[in-house]
DNA sequence: CGTTTAATGTTATTACATTACATCATGCAT
DNA sequence: ATGCATGATGTAATGTAATAACATTAAACG
């Protein structure tokens, strides 16, 4: 059935607020864009954040302490995506690689690791950027 | 020649604590191990630690915000490693696969994304404590 | 209704990291 | 030697990210 629970105001908020920007936004971030829709503290933020990205809607950078809206569909299944994200313009590309994946998962395997999460964040220049330097 | 600048005092002792440790360090628990070794600001242990990095001797685990001694050699060149992470007993295992850098190279290349740095962790239970569930 | 439960709001605190500026040591050119 | 440039250190203050603790409100349900 997978019933599932919609989404409450702040959640909807928060999500908008991601879809909305091109690029990852801090949790700060994202309370400062919706100061005005009556969210005050932090708490109300990462609150939303948590339940999102649980659903796996939204995904959390870690080597940004960022989070960004989900590009797939994929995700609540997969568990696993990587991120390749520009130094200069900022943006965050989603992909999924089940190739990738596999070997992950058989580099766990191998050390009998069971991983439960795994993070794949690739910092650079994207292609857009490479052309445009200055954007 | 690689002429080698050698590591100051700050550096050594940093970089000892974390050789001494078993499991990853935030930068705050390292400079609370090196208090009676006169360190008393946060920035002694951050600008030991930005050297460390950068030289590949030392890597920082985005996930955790820590930091740990690097267990091998092969990463001043290879520039990534991969890192398997115990939720339990709190260990971080370094690894280095060709091919899982191979297949980031070629998803990299398929985007036209010259990727500059790459964070692979996966969190999860080690074999260890699987066997031994309380650690 | 009255009671339970989930979601929110609010304040304070903890954890992580950097900026700015003063001081000290070292090496080297005059 | 003296003065100057350079790099490492020390210190304080501040900025940024995340959570704890507790009060309040709203929905669900008998
Ligand atoms: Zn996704
Ligand atoms: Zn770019
Ligand atoms: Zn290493
Ligand atoms: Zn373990």
């Amino acid at each position: 059935m997978t019933s599932t629970k919609p989404l409450t105001a702040n959640q909807q908020l928060v999500l908008g607020v991601l879809k909305r920007s091109p690029s990852p936004l801090s949790a700060y971030d994202i309370l400062h864009r919706l100061r005005n829709k009556g969210l005050k503290a932090p708490l109300q933020v990462y609150r939303a954040l948590k339940v999102l990205v649980d659903l796996g809607i939204t995904h959390r950078l870690e080597s940004l302490n960022a989070f960004v809206a989900c590009s797939g569909e994929n995700c609540r299944q997969a568990g696993m995506s990587g991120f390749m994200i520009c130094n200069l313009c900022g943006r965050a590309q989603e992909f999924y690689n089940r190739q990738l994946n596999d070997k992950l998962q058989s580099i766990s395997a191998d050390q009998e690791f069971v991983a439960s999460h795994t993070v794949v964040e690739s910092s650079g220049i994207c292609a857009q950027c490479k052309k445009t330097p200055v954007n």
